[in-house]
DNA sequence: CGTCCTATTGACTTTCGTCAACCAATGTGG
DNA sequence: CCACATTGGTTGACGAAAGTCAATAGGACG
């Protein structure tokens, strides 16, 4: 995609510290291990701070040494096509947990959607320490199952909606985020730029556009910037998925 | 769907009987386990035969009693979504195993898409030799994850790939499995009508075969019979995978 | 040999992808 | 501070892909 012959010189700005139980809430890593268990792993676990957007985490095909979660922010997990086009799989948010090696590598590749606080943990250690607590080893089954769950939501997603019906369904997952949607204001924070919805979404960033367009031609949504939506009718959205894909042809 | 005033009167075919080591074979459950832990299954699963398709095993939002395993034929995994649609999520093979509980429910629905042979397993039962067994719970992990990898290839697929690609991709999926191709022929069993292969590309039969059409015209299969499908150019199959999604405009 | 179910093809329409132009926000170097 | 470049967002035009309706063909099976 770039030319190769004027790089950016700026550098990834991250900073990394050992976990600081004063800084760092412990709330963080609950979603991924049960209480009492915590304790051993922040001892081996990193922070890193990504100070900016589209910073690389790692890539499809490296050596996969660590597993990721996220503190803060939100991470895209996405995958390439031969063809060269890419699919976001996943958007991290805090509390999830991503990086699993297959076979010793990464299969898909994660990079910041926006600043983002990461905990970085060794998968060597981590696995020592699953094998001699059982326990940790079901709530990393459990954690798999629910990926497993999320991941067969956005197939029908995607092999049953249109785009105005992907968008609303991705606005109302989004907004059970308390990080990204305030009851109050209504107004959800979304992450991602046009086109990492578009590859989110499995369209183009146009074709997002105008599905935003029609969204709040109805009152559904009101857009107040690039990345703030207010949510005028959760209902409404609610509804949408209950339509048909297509309006079907006119009788005659 | 159905009018609900005629019934089918023939009931589902199914037998059901114990594993016997001289009929069933060995092999078929390896892949969930690894060698030694099959005598401890073998004992508690019940073979299920079921003579024709379309029969339900479980429906989304039971309760979950049994986990199964495929001997013979084939098995879709679906979900229905508000608007009535279905997403075929899965098709289940020789070895695969599907009906993982969530909160002691089925979260999709298993029907018969051919006869077919099940190993079924009592999911209680299960769950003790699994707490007893951590090597046992490592297997379940890595099939949890397998499955996984499965549902992003799937999501790819459909966010990334027109109708005729995301067929070839399948066939080619298929091809891989020697129960339902033959390297000698080259022919290809496809087990599912036009209709299940629509829900499982998300779009219509119609469209499913405008597509085996183009593929045909194309010298790239040949079409048999309804079930068999000669795959006469595997290598033009796959370029197609790597082609874009749309031809793009003619420029004046 | 009719009946039922699936497959196929044609006609038509909607949805969506692509190209292109333009706007808005932001950042950078002079 | 301003000219300028860069990036991301928006809109319009156009055509290709795909969904829907309808009619027909083709097997399987009683």
């Amino acid at each position: 995609m770039s030319t190769g012959s004027h790089f950016k010189t700026r550098l990834p700005e991250i900073r990394a510290r050992p976990f600081d139980r004063k800084k760092d809430a412990p709330t963080q890593i609950e979603n991924l291990l049960p209480r009492g268990q915590q304790a051993r792993l922040r001892a081996i676990a990193t922070v890193l701070e990504h100070q900016r957007a589209n910073n690389t985490i790692f890539s499809e095909g490296e050596d996969a040494h660590f597993v990721y979660s996220v503190a803060a922010g939100a991470v895209r997990i996405s995958r390439h096509t031969e063809s060269g086009r890419r699919q976001i799989l996943a958007l991290m948010l805090p509390g999830d947990l991503f990086g699993l090696p297959d076979c010793g590598l990464y299969v898909n590749s994660a990079e910041t959607v926006s600043p983002a606080t990461l905990y970085r943990v060794p998968w060597q250690r981590l696995h020592e320490v699953l094998l001699e607590e059982p326990e940790l080893q079901v709530s990393l089954l459990l954690r798999l199952a629910f990926d497993l769950r999320q991941a067969q939501r956005r197939i029908v997603m995607l092999g049953q909606h249109n785009i105005a019906q992907r968008l609303a369904s991705f606005l109302i997952e989004l907004s059970q985020h308390p990080d990204f949607y305030s009851e109050q204001t209504h107004q959800l924070e979304v992450p991602l730029t046009r086109s990492d919805l578009a590859d989110y979404l499995g369209t183009a960033s146009e074709t997002v556009i105008r599905a935003f367009s029609k969204l709040e031609k109805n009152g559904l949504i009101r857009r107040i910037s690039r990345a703030i939506v207010e949510i005028q009718d959760l209902d409404a959205l609610r509804n949408l998925l209950q339509e048909k894909r297509r309006v079907g042809r006119l009788r005659r």
